[in-house]
DNA sequence: CACCAGGCAAGTA
DNA sequence: TACTTGCATGGT
């Protein structure tokens, strides 16, 4: 009895690049920020950003609630897109004061389904920041699908290029159980193996997919 | 020099 | 509904 194609290349991916210790981040707080500057951004740039609020001080729930959204701005200057991400934050703050009287771990509690769909209210909060928040900072068990996910598996044949976000995500979360540990270190392998190989080395002989598919002509 | 990176919202047809 | 465009820095 072979196991379904999904745990088959999560078993390949884990056990070439072995765990990811995800979300590389001290604080729930510090993942729900990171998830915004990340959007559309080489994570390295968000680093020099995050390192640039822990360096003012600014990196707690009431020091971004009191800041001004210009001073906000420059310091995440090297995450790119800095005015929008600036006022997504402040969106983001206004939300929970208004919803949880800022607390953090209230809102982080609340039921997975409902809190999806509140923060989807939030503007600059779209479906894969809004999951890897229930995901890495909340510990729910919610897939995460980003244009990695979408590449690699439309490529394979697995989901199609046109399938939406929710789409995507419940083929995975069909395929296999709905556990946390599971899905963090899958998302995360994708983003090494995407990372790592795939777009730089593409159908190289060490991939570890290599194996498991035919790949289609084309690319 | 061009191109891309762990998206999203608003505008157009 | 399905495209297109603006947002912006920093690395390759």
């Amino acid at each position: 009895m072979r196991e379904n194609i999904f745990y088959e290349i999560y078993h390949a991916l884990y056990g070439f690049y072995g765990p990811q210790f995800w979300w590389p981040a001290e604080t729930q707080l510090e993942v729900i920020v990171g998830a915004i500057l990340t959007q559309n951004t080489a994570w390295k740039n968000v680093e020099k950003a995050i390192s640039n609020l822990k360096r003012h001080s600014v990196l707690s729930v009431e020091t971004l609630s009191e800041i001004d959204e210009g001073e906000l701005a420059a310091m995440i200057r090297p995450s790119g897109y800095y005015n929008l991400k600036a006022g997504r934050l402040k969106n983001f703050i206004v939300f929970l004061a208004d919803n949880y009287a800022l607390s953090l771990p209230d809102m982080l509690k609340q039921n997975a389904a409902r809190l999806r769909e509140q923060l989807l209210g939030v503007k600059g909060l779209g479906e894969e920041t809004v999951d890897s928040i229930l995901l890495y900072a909340a510990g729910k068990p919610v897939f995460v699908v980003d244009t990695y996910t979408r590449r690699i598996f439309s490529r394979h044949g697995l989901v199609e290029p046109g399938d939406s976000y929710r789409n995507i995500q419940s083929k995975f979360m069909k395929n296999l159980k709905s556990e946390i540990k599971l899905y963090n270190e899958y998302h995360a392998l994708i983003v090494s193996h995407a990372k790592t190989m795939c777009t730089k080395q593409p159908r190289c002989k060490e991939c570890p997919l290599r194996s498991l598919f035919k790949i289609k002509k084309g690319e």
